[in-house]
DNA sequence: GTTAATCCCATTGACCCCCATAAAAACCCA
DNA sequence: TGGGTTTTTATGGGGGTCAATGGGATTAAC
């Protein structure tokens, strides 16, 4: 199974593109739609990133879930699943152009505060977008936090 | 499998028409009938919208779920199943005109509170009409039981 | 004959395809 | 192994296409 690893910093033009790094793209490249999946994030100053097929099972889950097997109940009576209908109204779909770019919704880089530069995080099975020195910041936090833990000894 | 999916917030002229955002529209495209059909959502303020071929489904399986159970008295007595029975007589069937647009009836935009603009919900395997305050509104308190449920919630 | 619905055309702006270039990575072969 | 060659990647920009919207004109309803 590939996955997404590392991070990398890509520039944004002056018409809000910004090329997904190759290696992701490659990952991506199995999925039934070429381009990711992403929304917002609800705990951090990010944009979660993934492929189509990922939201698909989110999907056929709900189903899968319903009495008899089909969706006739959420159509009917209205959202049964808080969850899934949420993620469905808040994500977007990123085609690829020819050249493996795409164009970040205004409302999803202001969320992550991004403006000309996009920092592309690995974070295996999915991945981010941060805005570079706000991931930055972040991710000194989260190894001082390592740190901490490693260093008393307390194990797990 | 096509999907409906992000939130578009479109504009209704003078006329009452609004434009279905171009991708809701090429996801209902393999159906019989170029339009959509809504009826008024029983939980929310909000218009509930999907293909013709949906409605034609939920049909057919009623009609052979009556079969299997050779109870056609559930037919000659129009008891049964008034759920169905219920959302096929508030249903509107609404035609798209050449640039892809539809009419609200009155009655159904009262229900949902629009007036000006049309948010488009994609909720996956249908898709829901708000007034868009009213959406943001839903959706913040969606987004934020979402928080309580997955994470703690500290934010950062 | 008046009102309402729908078709037809026009406009604007966003999006997306195509091509070009420079730099970096991969490759190849002595 | 090293130097030159080829391929891929990231980036920039022109221009065509399509989507969203507005308004006039034609048809239908009563």
């Amino acid at each position: 199974m590939t996955a997404f690893l590392s991070t990398y910093v890509n520039k944004i033009d002056r018409k809000k593109r910004v090329s997904v790094p190759a290696p992701f793209r490659s990952a991506l490249s199995g999925s039934s739609f070429a381009g990711l999946i992403v929304y917002p994030s609800l705990r951090e100053t990010a944009i979660e990133a993934f492929s189509r097929d990922v939201l698909d099972r989110l999907n056929s889950r709900r189903m899968s879930r319903s009495l008899e097997g089909d969706d006739f109940e959420q159509i009917l009576l209205g959202g049964g699943d808080g969850l899934i209908d949420a993620v469905m109204a808040m994500v977007h779909e990123l085609p690829f152009d020819p050249e493996g770019r795409i164009v970040l919704p205004s409302a999803l880089a202001a969320h992550a505060g991004i403006t000309d530069r996009a920092a592309f995080v690995g974070r295996g099975n999915r991945f981010q977008i941060w805005a570079p020195d706000a991931f930055q910041a972040h991710q000194d936090e989260a190894i001082e936090a390592l740190r901490r833990r490693v260093g008393n000894g307390d194990g797990e």
